[in-house]
DNA sequence: TGCATGCATGCACTAGTATGCAAATGTAAG
DNA sequence: CTTACATTTGCATACTAGTGCATGCATGCA
């Protein structure tokens, strides 16, 4: 069936490794938690507060996060104000869920109800 | 904003690092990809030809793909047969975008067309 | 110009993980 | 019971990634 090897294009365009192991990291999940529920400006240090590591350490997972785009950083003075981004994330989420509900079969992928 | 901080408590649900730690890898994913582009029966050997590695290390991705819960295994005589159920995964990701949009202020994380 | 502040980077260390090979387990067939 | 096949697991190795400390770099201020 081309419909499925049509979703299998689909699903390696979406199926970003890089994307998910930004995401997969606990420290850097807890971060994008923060930004997402406390309402900025947030900078490096304001950020390493919360987190039980050092300020070096978030710096370097805000770097992995602005690589796959979920943050965005800009420079105030001496300061790096930094801000949720995460429109392409929620379309890239959507768009694999797509992918993976049109390449399952329904009778073996439910994805209505609990299974 | 209440709104902000339950939105925060749906992230921080749905942003599992074990999921996305399983979908990082490389090889798993291309694993996902080829099951969902091809129908089974899937078996470890028959997956294993399709990736450049041991067919050992294909046995040990799929126990991490299981431990999360996006295939299924279930053993016919000597082999096991696999296939996959991204029904969870689904809903996972569903829900993952949509606790990041109800996060996000539109000014800031443009959801809608391209920013 | 000198100093303090915020952040990034180099380095060493550690922990976790992927990999391949060989051996063990389980299961069906002779 | 022995053999053959599919899969899993033990073990050693290589590689990747997270961490802390010290240092370097840029910027603002006195």
């Amino acid at each position: 069936m081309s419909n499925r090897k049509e979703c299998c294009r689909s699903l390696s365009q979406w199926l970003a490794p890089d994307t998910f192991k930004a995401l997969a990291e606990p420290s850097r999940a807890a971060l994008l938690i923060h930004m997402a529920g406390n309402d900025g400006p947030h900078t490096v240090s304001s950020l390493a507060t919360h987190l039980p590591v050092d300020m070096s350490v978030v710096s370097r997972h805000l770097r992995v996060l602005r690589e796959v785009g979920v943050i965005k950083a800009e420079k105030h003075g001496k300061e790096v104000r930094l801000h949720l981004d995460c429109g392409d994330l929620i379309r890239m989420l959507r768009n694999l869920a797509d992918a993976l509900e049109s390449c399952c079969p329904p009778d073996v992928c439910s994805v209505k109800e609990t299974s």
